[in-house]
DNA sequence: CTAAGGACCTGTCGGC
DNA sequence: TGCCGACAGGTCCTTA
């Protein structure tokens, strides 16, 4: 479920929870999460204070002196910061405990989520091959240009290609390209320059926009029930088969690329 | 190298 | 009401 918005808005709210505070150990109910979670290697980060929060893509990280904690959320992750134990419930497979009591709780229903300890973040094996961050500068159309080139694959499921663009999900591929105006099916390498212009520029707006919406209406991560909560963003095409196009009226197409649900308006998308 | 499909896991929903 | 299959916001790995 969450998308990089929401992994955004969740560094956002749990920074200014967890700087400072000191790691005094983990409680791991549940290892077996996407990858095995190694709780020998977690133990070197006991004793450390956390220093910030950042984010590569979809992956959250968690940063002291001696090493950083790697996570992901998966399908169906989710943190809450609880201010003193509290008993678990079924999938809050594992606890980072800080001294004095309070905890982040990481709760996961499917287990499609993970959990590492590195000491050179950018060297990870999860990170090292990732693309661009969407956000950034270095995210321009020449680049997504020059990836797509010779490629025929749709050019949703490029979008969606972490070794071409960090984080870009299911939803928002649909949504970037609903606005762009271009077919979800379309062979990347047969997209115009011009349209690979509008494309960036609505895959930055379109994640900017949730985030903004998420970090005013969304969350609290303190205690709470830890449901995640959608973002209020207004989905153009996302889960709207057969609604009108806001734009031209005709009905909303779903679509399956890569076995990923797609929309897209076959008014307005060429 | 590219592209396609499988794998991992649980919860929910629609249809019969 | 109960059961069963399809599907869900991710992404790495294997195979062709």
């Amino acid at each position: 479920m969450p998308e990089l918005p929401e992994v955004e808005t969740t560094r956002r709210g749990l920074e200014p929870l967890l700087i400072g505070k000191e790691i005094a150990g983990f409680e791991i109910r549940q290892p077996s999460l996407r990858w095995p979670v190694e709780e020998t290697l977690l133990a070197r980060l006991e004793g450390q204070r956390i220093n910030a929060l950042g984010r590569r893509g979809k992956y959250l990280l968690i940063l002291a002196d001696a090493g950083s904690l790697l996570l992901h959320l998966g399908m169906s992750g989710s943190l809450r910061f609880l201010e003193a134990p509290r008993p678990p419930a079924t999938h809050d497979h594992l606890d980072l405990v800080f001294a004095g009591g309070a905890r982040l709780r990481f709760t996961d229903p499917r287990r499609f989520g993970s959990l590492h300890f590195t000491d050179s973040p950018e060297n990870h094996w999860l990170l090292r091959h990732l693309g661009r961050e969407p956000l950034g500068e270095a995210f321009s159309s020449e680049y997504l240009r020059r990836c797509a080139r010779g490629r025929r694959v749709p050019i949703k499921q490029l979008l969606m290609n972490s070794r071409v663009v960090a984080g870009i999900g299911n939803i928002y591929a649909s949504e970037a390209l609903y606005r762009a105006g271009i077919h979800p099916r379309r062979a990347s390498g047969s997209v115009s320059p011009a349209r690979f212009g509008r494309l960036v520029e609505s895959i930055k707006l379109v994640l900017r926009e949730a985030i903004e919406v998420g970090g005013t209406t969304l969350r609290d991560f303190v205690d709470g029930d830890g449901r995640p909560g959608y973002f209020q963003l207004a989905l153009r095409v996302y889960g709207r088969a057969g609604e009108p196009c806001r734009s031209c009226g005709r009905p909303i197409r779903q679509i399956v690329l890569g076995q990923r649900a797609t929309y897209y308006c076959p008014g307005c998308q060429r």
